[in-house]
DNA sequence: TAGTGTATTTCATCATCAACTAAAACAATC
DNA sequence: GATTGTTTTAGTTGATGATGAAATACACTA
């Protein structure tokens, strides 16, 4: 059989995810149509990632009847692998840091360098554009803004995000999720308990990531939230793979939760000036080594 | 003779505006190699440009010897005319706006609408994307992200501002380049002194758009200036052609004067709480008719 | 008739190619 | 020797078509 797109891919997940919602044993009876509506697409990868789950034993087809639940698999988080394109982003990021990448670059080399198609190599210069880490050149060419491991840009973020953050969660029209509280506390609890060996630097920047740009989203202004996601996206890129070592793990999980606490509570103004000290506390450590210095 | 490239005739204006910085004049020798450089780019478009000059009679090739300047031409400022781009976007705006565009589109429905090719309706819409004003459906197409005439997004937009805007000057890099302040006095001026036919609207978007986001830049601060930046874009897909009156312009220039009054006198919290006021002001005026409101 | 199975249509992505433009190298001239 | 004229090389853009996937319409079965 074909292998699955994206798309089916992702529906697939979606499945079980609402299998899961509903609460379906084993023997109940998915309906098509239903699905589809419910996901916001047609039935055509619906029932292309039915038929991949049947391939895996989690569905049975019946001809006519419908499509009976055999079992749902345990589920397992880990299971996503980062996007291709944001991959090779953190590896130009490194490469340039290492001082791999000249000033100037062209589409070809990206798409050289990296084995990207053409549309992919654009989308990626597009986006570090939008990032202000390259410009195009007059004539041909991009060129870098800033020098690899550029101090200031990181003092600018901060500036900007001490402006931002602490005000996030004093906007009128603020509101958590409670049961994305539950999650992050969750999430940040089970970091906490893994050795830092095991739990990946990546895991642990999409963590911090998600738990920042959430707040943001709580405000319901899309300005804060979308500037948010992008200083989120600007610090992948150094912070991706970093090993940040347990200490930091530790400070960054004990500040995180102590926010959720107070704005559990209602006392955000609280939680407001812890993250601004968080902020500040990040902003002065300096990456010096390998093992030292992890951002907030 | 081929038609100039975007490039070249980039470029062109360029060479005038150096020759004016330099103020040559007419029997001055133009260097090809010096001006290629200074702009950055390489010699092939800058002959190219000055053969366009050369048949406009704006300099002189001889032969094996260089260019010489005949007779510098008035500055044109109006000159410009906007991108293709820009004006396709806006145009969909207005479009939507106006409830021509259902709630969701696909690429082809945005090329054939708008006679565009591939890759510009996809820069269009990734540009949209990036301004949140829609996102990809999970299949195909696009969806709108929020109702036309969304009063929702005006008020989170200004909140948004109200925020970034009058901390700007107050940024410890923050720096005013003179000519910069000057020029924007000027444009200032000339809007206050011609009668509102003539001065379209468009030019009163852009001065508008450039007074706030020369503010952000004078930050030094790239994130500042990228979010002003983005906020003008979404501005300017509803204003940029919006009648706003002859009294909105006045109002609007006094206020933008005195803030440049202060900063110039080095009264950077006076500037930032007028600029505070100002933005307060706008955020409260609706667009009832054609002829009335208009923002900040 | 409510659902699944099948066929058709529409759409997007990717690869390839041609046309053209900028960059770079080289030659010629003052 | 510096500067312009010319050629070569490299890079980008846009168009076209093939492929495959999603949306839609239709047919069929319980």
């Amino acid at each position: 059989m074909a292998a699955p797109t994206r798309l089916q891919q992702e529906i697939a997940e979606r499945i079980l995810q609402l299998v899961r919602d509903d609460a379906l044993a084993a023997g109940a009876w998915l309906n098509e149509n239903a699905t589809a509506k419910r996901l916001g697409v047609s039935r055509t990868p619906v029932r292309a990632a039915l038929d991949h789950l049947a391939e895996q034993g989690v569905v049975r087809r019946h001809l006519n009847k419908g499509i009976e639940l055999i079992q749902l698999p345990v589920a397992n988080e880990s299971a996503r692998p980062p996007e291709t394109l944001d991959l090779a982003m953190v590896r130009l990021a490194r490469e340039r840091e290492n001082g791999l990448l000249p000033d100037e670059v062209s589409e070809l080399e990206v798409m050289r360098r990296y084995e990207l198609g053409r549309p992919e190599a654009q989308k990626l210069l597009a986006r570090l554009a939008d990032l202000d880490m390259v410009e195009r050149k007059p004539g041909y060419g991009w060129r870098f803004l800033h020098e690899p491991r550029d101090q200031r840009l990181r003092d600018e973020s901060y500036r900007f995000r001490l402006l931002i953050e602490p005000m996030v969660m004093l906007e009128p029209g603020f509101q958590l999720d409670p049961g994305w509280i539950a999650e992050m506390r969750a999430r940040h609890v089970e970091a906490l308990k893994r050795p830092w060996r095991e739990a990946s630097s990546i895991a642990f920047y999409e963590m911090n990531a998600d738990f920042h740009e959430g707040l943001a989203a709580a405000t319901g202004n899309r300005f804060f939230h979308s500037a948010m996601r992008r200083q989120n996206q600007l610090r992948r890129l150094s912070n991706y793979d970093w090993d940040q070592g347990m200490e930091r793990v530790r400070v960054n999980c004990t500040e995180h939760m102590a926010m959720l606490d107070h704005l559990e509570a209602g006392e955000n103004e609280v939680a407001s000036a812890l993250m601004r000290s968080h902020l500040l506390r990040a902003s002065k450590l300096r990456r010096m080594s390998k093992v030292d210095g992890a951002e907030g």
